[in-house]
DNA sequence: TCTGCATTAATTTTT
DNA sequence: TTAATGCAGA
């Protein structure tokens, strides 16, 4: 690894310090090699420091990873001070250094999208009647606000009709929550940055000061906010390399600007532009297939991919009767050619368009006795359990997070109900105070009658007193303590439909609490090691830890394609290749089947060696059967490199009949050219 | 205030 | 089909 030889393009990319650069680096083009060097070659040719360097990318997974590659190359401990973060840990670290001048408090919790549901489902509980929908409905259209740097006042002012102008007026009692709650959201984390940079100047010197050089991964998936963050980080100078590929920008839904590849060149007229065209990945058949794919779609930039590794086997399409088929096909090809190949498990990746699609593969692979890791599912975070927990911890560290006091002020029961939580939380209003300082006033004896007042205070208590033992005591100590003196092992038991289930809820609670442990040992040096640990499992920073002996395991891994983006596998099955469901139905409604376009040509191009993309005739959809036609981007690769294989058995003569003749004239094809 | 039953909505993708 | 939500009654 320490000796890489850089093509010629890649090798431009690497040396090209003088002025902006943005690198179009297709899929499998060694993108992250560049990078790698690229910093590689700032630190020990260009004369930056590493403390002068930060690498900006979208996942933690790809942070993880390309600060791993570093390390290896230069030796961690020469790495020091090099920042290798997603962009919103960049922005919470801006935030965090810079938080007295925005405004906020020290140990300021992060909503996640779960908490902001709960906070805007209070915000309307009030006058307007939403449902779950709704209210995503309302949150989606707040988020694109801020990825568009429009503030609240300037969303109401905007606003068309009705509805947007609800959801603006909404926007700016939530924005106002957020901030008496002591809180950010995960827009805030770049938003509030942007903000702060454009309005202070002095700041913002000192952050060029600190970022001498940047590096930006997935440059197509920025967002306008992200964009300006770039733009207001590098300054006129200018000093930073984008790497991108617009044929890869699969989140448009949450507000990402593939045109701010063609901005770049506006804004920056001296920028120099490198394209990386050799893939190293895939063989040629799966490459071509995925060009002659995507060519249907308008380019901002021209691009050939190519490869000089062999063809490589036929592409095969395997359609099955419905999707239990599907998902016994795949485990039984997976189990077999893993014992004929010679193969491991991890050779394997079973990829789809939404995460319900894993369920029915779970359930054929957990009776096949088959090792899988399910990658990049937040559903963890969504158990009523971890939330709970969550809370708690949120609270111990932010007492202002009326929304983490509101969750579990009654969790397990302690006899504070909807009236009495209603009341002490006008009262906190009406003092512009928490909810949780409010237990604490006199005041409150005027609104609350003896038995909730005492309940609020006896909950009041229980985490002060836990607060306290935190500041001494072992924090894990302190933490089951906590969870024993509430009784939540048995408020599970009481809760649950099965002592199973409440046993399986439980052991949910245990694995946040081993990931706590694990962070605190990881952040021991950190100022407040709790508060850095949870503030990392909010960013969904610990999702995948341990990589390294996660690279060791031997699993078959399970991802949607979404998720799959930058990571490459030998042996690939896509699943569900069907109209609405990739491209999907939304998308076709909406009109957008070039995004649907570009997340089949990623999945295609995860692949190395094989590709098997399966179609099935009927799926479940809401409990009950629907026919389903297979996928128009199958008619959109060329023919002659499927191989259209029928389940045998579910074969009527027609069919057969009707393969053989795709068959032969598949065969004609591959000989005439 | 809590429990149990009935009704209904959900399936796009994530930091 | 499953999971979440809402309502009625204790």
């Amino acid at each position: 690894m320490s000796v890489v030889r850089l093509n010629e393009q890649q090798s431009m990319a690497v040396k090209q310090t003088s002025s902006p650069l943005l690198v179009l680096a297709g899929a499998g083009s060694g993108k992250t090699a560049v990078i790698t060097q690229k910093i590689v070659h700032l630190i020990t040719r260009c004369g930056y420091q590493p403390n002068q360097i930060a690498a900006v990318t979208f996942t933690n997974k790809a942070a993880k990873e390309m600060k791993a590659r570093v390390g290896k190359l230069l030796g961690d401990s020469s790495v020091k001070g090099l920042i290798v973060s997603t962009f919103h840990n960049l922005g919470l670290n801006i935030i965090r250094r810079e938080h007295r001048t925005i405004g906020i408090r020290q140990n300021f919790t992060i909503f996640d999208d779960q908490d902001s549901l709960a906070l805007m489902r209070e915000l309307c509980k009030k006058d307007v009647d939403a449902d779950k929908s709704e209210l995503i409905e309302i949150l989606n259209r707040i988020s694109a606000w801020k990825n568009d740097l429009k503030l609240p006042d300037q969303a109401i002012a905007q606003a068309k009709d009705n509805d947007e102008l609800l959801a603006a007026k909404l926007y700016e009692a939530y924005t106002r929550s957020l901030k008496a709650y002591n809180a950010v959201d995960f827009d805030d984390l770049i938003l509030v940055p942007t903000l702060l940079f454009q309005q202070n100047e002095t700041i913002r010197e000192k952050w060029h000061h600190r970022i001498r050089y940047l590096l930006v991964d997935e440059y197509q998936d920025t967002n306008t906010s992200q964009y300006e963050l770039v733009k207001l980080l590098t300054g006129k100078l200018g000093n930073f390399t984008v790497v991108g590929d617009d044929d890869q920008s699969i989140y448009s839904w949450r507000g990402a600007q593939p045109k701010n590849l063609e901005l770049l060149q506006k804004d920056f007229p001296n920028l120099k532009v490198v394209k990386l065209e050799q893939n190293y990945r895939s063989c040629g058949r799966i490459l071509k297939s995925a060009n002659v794919l995507i060519a249907n779609n308008p380019h901002l930039f021209d691009k050939k991919l190519w490869s000089d590794k062999n063809y490589g086997e036929p592409i095969r399409v395997l359609s099955v009767k419905e999707d239990n088929d599907e998902a016994e096909r795949v485990v039984n090809e997976i189990l077999s050619r893993r014992i004929k190949q010679n193969l491991k498990y991890r050779d394997f990746a079973i990829l789809y368009r939404g995460n319900h699609q894993s369920r029915l593969i779970e359930r054929a692979l957990v009776i096949k006795q088959v090792p899988y890791k399910v990658s990049g599912s937040t559903s963890f975070f969504a158990r009523a359990e971890i939330k709970d927990i969550m809370a708690y911890l949120k609270l111990l560290i932010n007492p202002d997070d009326d929304n983490a006091f509101i969750r579990i002020a009654n969790v397990p029961r302690r006899e504070i109900g909807a009236t009495t939580l209603e009341k002490l939380g006008s009262y906190a209003n009406q003092r512009g105070i928490g909810m949780f300082a409010a237990i604490f006033e006199l005041g409150l004896e005027e609104h609350l009658t003896g038995k909730g007042l005492s309940a609020v205070r006896r909950f009041g208590q229980l985490i002060v007193k836990a607060s306290d033992n935190l500041k001494r005591g072992d924090t894990l100590a302190v933490l089951n303590e906590l969870l024993a003196y509430i009784g939540y092992h048995g408020y599970l038991f009481e809760t649950s439909s099965s002592p199973k289930a409440a046993e399986y809820r439980w052991s949910n609670v245990a694995e946040l609490l081993k990931w706590i442990e694990k962070g605190i040992e990881d952040n021991a040096q950190a100022e407040d090691p709790f508060a850095t640990t949870v503030t990392k499992i909010c960013l969904r920073e610990m999702l995948d830890r341990n990589s390294e002996e996660e690279s060791e395991q031997n699993e078959v891994q399970l991802m949607t394609l979404h998720a799959s983006k930058g990571l490459e596998f030998p042996h690939v099955y896509l699943l569900g290749m069907e109209e609405e469901l990739l491209p999907h139905k939304s998308s076709i409604e909406e009109d957008n089947i070039e995004e649907e376009r570009r997340l089949a040509y990623v999945g295609i191009t995860r692949a190395k060696e094989t590709l098997s993309i399966m179609v099935a005739k009927q799926r479940q959809r809401y409990g009950e059967m629907i026919n389903s036609v297979p996928s128009r981007f199958l008619e959109e690769m060329p023919q002659e490199d499927l191989d259209w294989e029928e389940d045998r058995q579910q074969l009527s003569d027609d069919e057969k009949r009707e393969r053989g003749k795709n068959n032969l004239a598949n065969l004609r094809k591959m000989l005439s050219s």
